[in-house]
RNA sequence: GGCGGCGUACCCAAGUGGCCUAAGGGGGAGGUCUGCAAAACCUCUAUUCGGCGGUUCGAAUCCGCCCGCCGCCUCCA
């Protein structure tokens, strides 16, 4: 049984999905007008996880990730470079979606666009307001005349706030938006807005216009997923107002329970801080990819619990890439060392019971960090199993266990989306990021070996100092002089 | 001001009533191996979980207060 935390009731609940064996998910996606950051990454890799994990599992999971395509960020990028709106969409979807395949995120289901749904938006407008939940008022400086802006009756909603445990009178004390007197209530918000002169603007019943931002995620997962979704995620800033108002919008229309779990990630911050423009402190995923692999980048973001803030530094990056080293190595050494052993077909149900405690801790709230940890544990558990073998010879116990951890960590590494490269694979990728050429280090390793032969230790370490300063490790094993990338 | 979260070793980070006399990674000290290293392994590095009280047979885990940090309340992953 899984058990999630659920931002509705603040408790972990037990999953079940509303249709037995069925998951229907739907996450907040980016608004397409920049490059994406690594809190973005954080996201979507941690609910790539999830999606992963449930699959994993054998539930049949439908997961919709949306791009938001129309938005006054948008539009005001595009006037800021001169060129058409639809351009900074298209690039930055294209952006997004090369650093999702980067760091290794599976494409959701169905991946909507704002732009592609908006009959369905403006069909779930209509129905807000012959429910008697929206009401339209003049717009100001439309295009067209006698367009209307389309506003949701936030007071008609009585449960306004679950979510976000905001009390509707409070907020209304403390209210920032500045008064708009055509709106009945100044918590009131744009379900439809006209389009002013030069903005992008489709056919509605009120006029030109295009949709407000709350709108389309209600309409795109009701449309693709049916209007009682199981999981509804996105970043911890998205509960207010985003996500109180998807709610107010979708019971509102329905009648039904929009979404039985809400799971929400935490941030990612840079020394202790918020990353935000202001601040000027953005990271993008760009910028990450460029300095470590992508599978690092992931065990990084893995390595805390999806809930919680993390701490972007440089340190923790190294850190997670020395680790990932450490589990190549280990995998290397059994692959080369073991084969006959490793590669023994494991049996399925032997699998699954020895798999029992790692699925335990993703059952509980899909808890990635301590399961990492189980799995270096299984990492030094294995060197010591090889240590013994090496000098005492394999017996039994070890040919039993050899296959089951190697199957093992490969089966962990499809939901986590690590650790499943082949050794060569990974430290292949390594070997790019150096600039001394192969046959170079060949070279001079012949020349240490030479060097060695005399005994002349002075050159021979000479030769491995100048080989770690150019960022090789060399390593001498009883079959001969191996090097890797540091 | 309202709402929410966090504070576990030198650093990162699990654990949220008894498997905890607290995982895992990094770092550090010592050792095995080695020409010396590297890698790997072994031992050590929190009798203690921000502080103070309380509940309980039993608390890092529950409750109260205090201290510190952070997020949301406006666009935001």
């Amino acid at each position: 049984m899984i058990r999630v935390y659920n931002s509705l009731t603040k408790r972990k609940e037990d999953f079940t999905p509303l249709k037995e064996g069925e998951v229907r998910m739907y996450v907040c996606g980016p608004t397409v007008y920049d490059l994406s950051h690594i809190g973005h990454a954080r996201s979507a890799v941690a609910f790539d996880v999830i999606y992963r994990y449930l699959k994993w599992k054998g539930y049949q999971v439908r997961y919709a990730r949306n791009y938001t395509d129309i938005d006054d960020k948008i539009i005001n990028r595009a006037r800021e470079e001169g060129v058409p709106w639809e351009e900074i969409a298209r690039r930055y979807i294209r952006a997004y979606d090369d650093d999702m395949r980067a760091l290794g995120v599976e494409p959701p289901t169905y991946r909507p666009k704002a732009t592609e749904t908006i009959p369905q938006i403006i069909r779930f407008v209509e129905v807000l307001i012959e429910k008697g939940h929206a009401y339209t008022v003049e717009a100001r400086d439309a295009e067209e005349r006698g367009a209307k802006d389309v506003y949701y009756r936030v007071r008609s909603f009585p449960s306004y706030g679950k979510l976000s445990g905001k009390d509707i009178e409070e907020l209304e004390a403390g209210a920032r938006v500045e008064v708009d007197e055509r709106k009945e209530d100044p918590l009131d918000f744009a379900l439809w807005k006209a389009s002013k002169k030069g903005e992008p603007s489709w056919e509605s019943p009120w006029g030109r216009g295009r949709p407000g931002w709350h709108i389309e995620c209600s309409a795109m997962s009701q449309s693709l997923l049916g209007e009682t979704l199981d999981i509804h995620g996105g970043g911890k800033d998205l509960i207010f107002p985003h996500h109180e108002n998807e709610i107010a919008q979708s019971e509102a229309a329905t009648g039904k329970p929009f979404v039985r779990y809400w799971l929400h990630n935490g941030f990612v911050n840079i020394n202790k801080e918020k990353m935000s423009k202001s601040l000027g402190n953005i990271l993008t995923i760009r910028d990450v990819l460029r300095d470590y692999p992508a599978e690092a980048i992931r065990l990084f973001l893995l390595s805390s619990h999806y809930r919680s803030p993390i701490d972007y530094s440089p340190e923790a990056l190294n850190e997670a890439e020395a680790a990932l080293d450490r589990f190549y190595l280990t995998m290397e050494r059994m692959e080369r060392d073991w084969p006959d052993v490793v590669y023994k077909v494991v049996e399925d149900e032997e699998l699954k019971a020895y798999l029992e405690p790692y699925t335990k801790v993703m059952d509980d709230d899909f808890n990635t960090a301590a399961l990492i940890g189980l799995i270096y544990e299984k990492v030094n558990e294995a060197n010591r199993l090889m240590d013994r073998a090496s000098k005492e010879g394999a017996d039994d116990e070890f040919k039993r266990v050899m296959p089951l951890m190697r199957r093992g960590f490969v089966e962990l590494g499809r939901f986590l989306g690590l650790f499943y490269r082949s050794p060569e694979w990974y430290f292949e990728e390594k070997r790019k990021r150096i600039s001394i050429s192969e046959e170079e280090i060949e070279q001079m390793i012949r020349e240490r070996d030479e060097a060695r032969k005399r005994k002349d230790w002075k050159r021979a370490d000479e030769i491995r100092a100048e080989l770690f300063r150019k960022g090789i490790v060399l390593e001498d094993t009883p079959k001969g002089t191996v090097w890797r990338v540091k």
